[in-house]
RNA sequence: GGAGGGGUGCCGGAGUGGUUAAUCGGAGCAGACUGUAAAUCUGCCGCUCGGAAGGGCUACGUAGGUUCGAAUCCUACCCCCUCCA
């Protein structure tokens, strides 16, 4: 690996990396790494924060490293307490499965498949006894426990830590140690518990894990992680037009962020956009659409980027209606309101949601807004409706 | 085991017998302004019937009770926190 490649790959998009030093020996050395990623089944879906740490992860791949995927069916039962979570419902095996199989679906759009392990927590911990649990929570302390932020934060705050979720890090630590990682991914959320792993393997005579480090990705409110439990979260698996509209409305500071932890585009380009956007000579708003163009072919192609790039412009832009809308119901002889059909529809939330869109002017028909319901069996067919800035139907 | 404090809508957090679907903040949604950006202003923000006016239902940890009337009082239960042991 060349010096600056070497470079690029430790510190484009990479927060922390604890040791950096042994890291680079270790790639000199030349052998294949284990690169260790955990993935808990209880929240199946992956966002493009997550992409930020995969797309690492594939990045290594290809200088011929090997990704051990963890499916953390064991704690998935505790609940990560990172960020403060309340405790997490417990799954069966059944769910687990389920959601293992649609995680890595998403997973291997971004990192490769052929160069991946995957193992299951229940593989080494179906076999713990409570003596192997005495032997491993012996080893630490409560204040070293404490230590971490989150856990002090809320014992500070007389919120309760459940016992299991102390747990937590012990367990995922234990892992590096059953498959042997020599690097554990993770955001930086996940310092802690990936140094727990380190300090375990070195108790027991493994060299310890490098930890690789990518910062949080901003969600689409632009103020806090993205994550799906706020809702703020751009889904790999959403379609092209949906990425591509919830790229648009991100804020424009997270521009340059959003270039650096999840596209391809070379740092001189990003240089010359932040230039640019700096100085004024370029709407932000044409820089944001080279992101959302680069975000969507990257998980749909060039091609669906293409076309939800022109639907953008057609819709957003110009204000015209984009081709493929919801049709409402117009049936004959039965009476109903274009606000029970909304809701039929799936495009409100509930009929009283519909009456006060409604009543603010969010509903047009045919480019006039409304503000009374209408009776449906007199709209007719071919009505255009539009609903709030994003939403559509057509009778 | 003992003493005390607490559980309110998506989140935070007011409210100690009626006019409270419940102050306020955040999040979210919509309108104006825009570039589906930010900032700002405005409105909405449990479900449901109604064109509207207005009505019904559900809701303040759970289950009962007192009362014309309860998130607010009483009883039991569940859960959380703090201090003592």
């Amino acid at each position: 690996m060349t010096i600056p490649e070497l470079s690029w790959l430790l510190k484009r998009g990479v927060a922390e990396i604890i040791v950096e030093a042994d890291l680079v020996k270790l790639l000199e050395s030349g052998g294949p790494l284990r690169l260790k990623q955990g993935f808990d089944p209880s929240c199946p879906d992956i966002h493009l924060g997550h992409v930020v740490g995969l797309r690492k992860l594939r990045h290594f791949q290809e200088r011929g490293h090997r990704v051990v995927l963890i499916v953390g069916d064991w704690t998935a039962q505790i609940g990560d307490p990172s960020g403060e979570s309340t405790t997490r419902p417990m799954l069966s095996p059944e769910e687990v499965q389920a959601n293992a199989q649609t995680y890595m679906n998403q997973f291997f759009k971004v990192v490769d498949k052929d160069k991946t392990e995957v193992r299951w927590q229940s593989e080494w911990y179906n076999k713990f006894g409570l003596d192997d649990i005495v032997k491993l929570t012996s080893k630490f302390t409560v204040a070293q426990l404490l230590a971490r932020e989150d856990f002090e934060k809320r014992y500070n705050s007389g919120r309760p830590i459940a016992l299991t979720e102390m747990l937590y890090p012990l367990l995922q630590g234990y892992d590096s140690v059953a498959i042997k990682a020599d690097v554990e991914f993770g955001g930086t959320d996940q310092k802690f518990n990936c140094l727990v792993g380190r300090e375990l393997q070195q108790m027991v005579g493994q060299p310890p894990q490098q930890v690789f480090l990518v910062p949080l990705l901003v969600g689409t409110g632009g103020s806090q992680k993205m994550s799906k439990s706020l809702g703020n979260y751009i889904g790999v698996d959403e379609p092209p037009k949906e990425i591509y509209g919830k790229v648009m409305s991100v804020p424009d500071d997270l521009i340059i962020d959003y270039f650096e932890l999840v596209t391809d585009v070379s740092d001189k380009e990003i240089a010359e956009f932040k230039e640019q956007m700096a100085s004024g000579s370029v709407n932000p708003m044409v820089v944001k659409k080279r992101l959302a163009y680069e975000i969507v072919a990257q998980f749909h192609g060039a091609q669906a980027a293409c076309e939800a790039e022109d639907d953008f412009t057609r819709v957003f832009q110009k204000g015209e209606v984009p081709e493929e809308i919801v049709t409402l119901s117009v049936s004959i002889g039965l009476k109903t309101t274009l606000t029970a059909e909304l809701t039929k529809a799936g495009l409100t939330k509930s009929r009283s949601e519909a009456r006060r869109l409604l009543a603010q002017g969010a509903i047009e028909v045919d480019g006039e807004t409304v503000i009374e319901d209408i009776d449906m069996t007199k709209l007719g067919k071919g009505r255009k409706i539009k609903i709030g800035k994003r939403r559509f139907a057509s009778t």
